[in-house]
Parts: structure tokens; C-alpha cells; sequence
DNA sequence: ACAGCAATCTGACGGACCGTCAGGTGTCGC
DNA sequence: GCGACACCTGACGGTCCGTCAGATTGCTGT
């Protein structure tokens, strides 16, 4: 994103105290999101925070909305870097070291937007076209490059034709991001951070690329119907 | 659930009207939640639809909350039916046939009961104890039903034996709630429904079984590291 | 140093919703 | 047809929302 204006609710090109200022008050709303849920976020609070007046807060942003889609934004942004995990081809023998890798950042990228991303999901999932539309932005780099993955496995014989490179690429974000959800209630059954890491990244390997290292024998192949 | 009786907000139990009139603004609730999403809903609102006052409601549910965790709770009870549908064993010839089963009826009831169980899972991630006991209870008996499957593919050598099978029961779950999720991003793109649902089997049953039926050839298995 | 001016901020207010309480209405047994 | 209990509601104080007219800040040129 190379520095797009930053502009009030208004539309007006701001200078560089009110950029502050918006700075400030989308930091407390991260704050706040993530300490007290989405629905105990209130905008008289972000300006207390912010030692402004709640009427400073609507001269950037027409509501909390605006604030949350702007924070959605900036989290898209970070996704670049994992984009470039996936660069090199899992096919060869240290594909599992590549999937391992992919996790890792993926995880650390999910837990450490958590609050966000979870209201960004539920917005999006809620038919919201502005939240939809930020996460289908991050996803589709990396939905893209899987899907590649997946169509190469297919040719090689490793996945069957019948399966839809899209939905495959799908399944394995699920996977993924379902990972750092589920994750306090492994910790409290005692699975330990690392042996979940390496579980997925096997059933990535598996579920991308159709090859699953460490198998003591190789499935009987059956036919579909 | 052998009927337990129902109570109002003060716990004294209650009556066949009472009954009625709490079963109305549940209803109602459940409709709102799912025309207005889950930040649009009001106490107000939903009295209005009910022809109630809205200090009925107050009598029958602390707060919003406390109506929204009664819905999540009559969701999870529809998941025993499902749950039946994992006794047969996925490992002979008609494992797919099976499988398929499963996710058509998982993403149905998932599908239904759309925005209550995103509010759940949402409010469960915000580490609410009272919703993640919810969904917890609904997720038990499936997810230990599939990690038995898991298990008997790890003995048979079909899946390695450093997968965690709890993890891998957990990304089985994830990759069936996510369909859900992407659905509507799946047929914009002109993905059919029946292509989805076959390739999330396919994808199940290479998970939990380590079996892929239709593959043109069978990977080469390599060694973990 | 300071007037003039645009950018930025705010106090104060009408309106919506929340949650409570005292008291009103329905209904059942007799 | 009347008590008694179950159920319901009008009305209110409190909090937050979102707006507007006007105050404050700080830059610009002289």
C-alpha cells in the first residue's frame, strides 16, 4: 500500500497532528477490542482513553466501524510476509519443514491479531461487503499460491481429480486459523504447543500437497464411485 | 436434554403462558439475530416483534446475553443426530460414502443454525466461559467419536504416529465449519455446492483415515525427520 | 512579535436503548 | 364473583450515540 492519504470522516486530507491523533485513537480501539470483547467496545471509552472527546472520534470515523474495517486493513497488511512462506515447492523432501514454517507464522500472525480478526470474520461471514471484502484482499494471495500447490499434486497424481483446487486451498486456511482457535482448549487437555504445530503441518503436507511423510505403510488406494 | 424446568431470570420455575411467552421471545430473538446480525440486535426490538414490554424479557433473561446462550444450548442438542453418523467405520470400501454423509449433514445444521453459532464461537473465543462450555458440550462427543477413528488409522500405520489425534480431530471439524463460512465466496466464484462437498470428503477421509480414494498413483512416503 | 486564518478539537444536547420497580391485568380454584 | 397467585407493563434514571456551533491551536507572512 504505498501511503495512501489519510483522510477524515469528511473525506478532507488530514495534516500531521490529526494523523496522530487518528493513530492514537485506532490503538486505544485495539486496545480496548481485545480487553473487553467486541460488543463491550464504546466509543466514549476510546476517547477517554485517548484524552479526547468522543466528538474528536467522529471527525475521523463515521462510527466504530470504520475505526474496526481500518484495523482490519492495516492486519491484511502483514499477511505479505507469510505469502512469501509459500514461495518454494513442498514437494520435495523438506516439504515438511516449508509447512511447518507456514504454520508458525500463521499462527503467530493469527494470535497476534486475534481480536480483529475475529470481528472481521464474524462482519464478513455476516454478508458485511466492507469486511468481506478486506478479508477476501488477505486471503486471495495466499488462496492462490495453495491453489497452485494443489494442481500440481493433482497432476502428479498425489490428489484426485475429483477435488476442487479452490475448496482444498480453503480447507487448509481452515485448518490453520481453527488451529489458534482451538488452541486454549488443547493447552488445557495438555497437548502441548509444539506437537499441535507439527500435527497440522502434516495434515497440511497431506491435505495440499497428498503427501504424508511418516506413515508406517502407504493406504490401499480405492476407486470413488 | 430430559426437560429440566425452565426458570425465569430470578430462577423460580414457571408456567405453561410463561412458557409460551419465553419460547416467543426466543423466537424472536433467533429471527433478529439473524436479519440484523449480531450487533444490530435490541431488547427493544425484540419485545416489539413479541408484543411484549420490554421488561417481560428482563423476567425471563438477565440480558441479551443469557437469551442467546439458551439458543446456542437448543443448536448443540441437534448435534447428536449428527454424532450418530460417525458410529459406522470409515475404513472399508464405502468410507467416502460415509464421509460425504457427515459433511452434507454438518454443513447443513451448520448452514441453520448460522448466526448462533458464529456469535457463539465468537463469544467463546473471547475466552466467555458460559459459551465455551456450550460449544465445548456440542463438540465433545464428536470430537472423540473422530479421534477414535484417527487412532485406528494411526495402529493400521495409515496415518503417522506423531500426529496428535486430537489435533487432527480438531482440523477435521475446522475443515467442515470453514466450508461453511466460504460458501457464499465459493459460488461467486462458480464453485458448485456438490464439488465442495465431495472435495471435503475426500479431504475428511484422507484426514481422520489417511486413505484418498481416486489418486492416479500412491505417494511415495518419506521419513520425518 | 503578532495578526490572520485554517486546521483541529470540544462542550453540550436531543435521541435511542438499557435495566428496574411499583403497580396493573389475567386466570384459576372455589 | 372473589381471593390469590402468576404474569405483565408504564414509566423512569442512567448510559451511550452522533451532531453542531463555537473554542482552541499552531502555522504563515510580515
Amino acid at each position: 500500500m504505498p501511503d495512501t492519504e489519510v483522510v477524515a470522516a469528511d473525506g478532507r486530507v488530514i495534516g500531521e497532528r490529526a494523523q496522530r491523533t487518528r493513530r492514537r485513537l485506532l490503538d486505544a480501539t485495539a486496545r480496548l477490542l481485545e480487553e473487553r470483547g467486541a460488543f463491550g467496545l464504546r466509543v466514549v471509552e476510546i476517547s477517554r482513553e485517548t484524552d479526547a472527546s468522543p466528538a474528536t472520534f467522529y471527525q475521523y470515523f463515521t462510527d466504530v466501524e470504520e475505526a474496526l474495517l481500518a484495523l482490519a486493513d492495516e492486519a491484511t497488511d502483514e499477511l505479505d510476509a507469510i505469502r512469501a512462506l509459500l514461495v518454494p515447492s513442498w514437494s520435495g523432501d523438506d516439504g515438511l519443514v516449508h509447512a511447518r514454517k507456514l504454520v508458525e507464522a500463521f499462527v503467530a500472525y493469527r494470535q497476534r491479531n486475534r481480536a480483529i480478526l475475529r470481528l472481521r470474520d464474524l462482519r464478513a461471514e455476516e454478508d458485511d461487503g466492507r469486511f468481506r471484502a478486506v478479508r477476501q484482499r488477505g486471503y486471495a494471495g495466499m488462496m492462490s499460491d495453495l491453489m497452485t500447490k494443489v494442481d500440481v499434486a493433482k497432476a502428479a497424481g498425489h490428489l484426485p481429480m475429483a477435488m476442487n483446487s479452490y475448496a482444498v486451498a480453503g480447507a487448509a486456511v481452515a485448518m490453520m486459523e481453527r488451529l489458534v482457535s482451538y488452541q486454549p482448549e488443547f493447552e488445557r487437555r495438555g497437548v502441548d504447543r509444539e506437537s499441535m504445530t507439527e500435527t497440522i503441518a502434516l495434515l497440511l503436507l497431506n491435505t495440499v500437497d497428498g503427501t504424508l511423510p511418516g506413515r508406517e505403510h502407504v493406504a490401499r488406494s480405492a476407486t470413488a464411485p
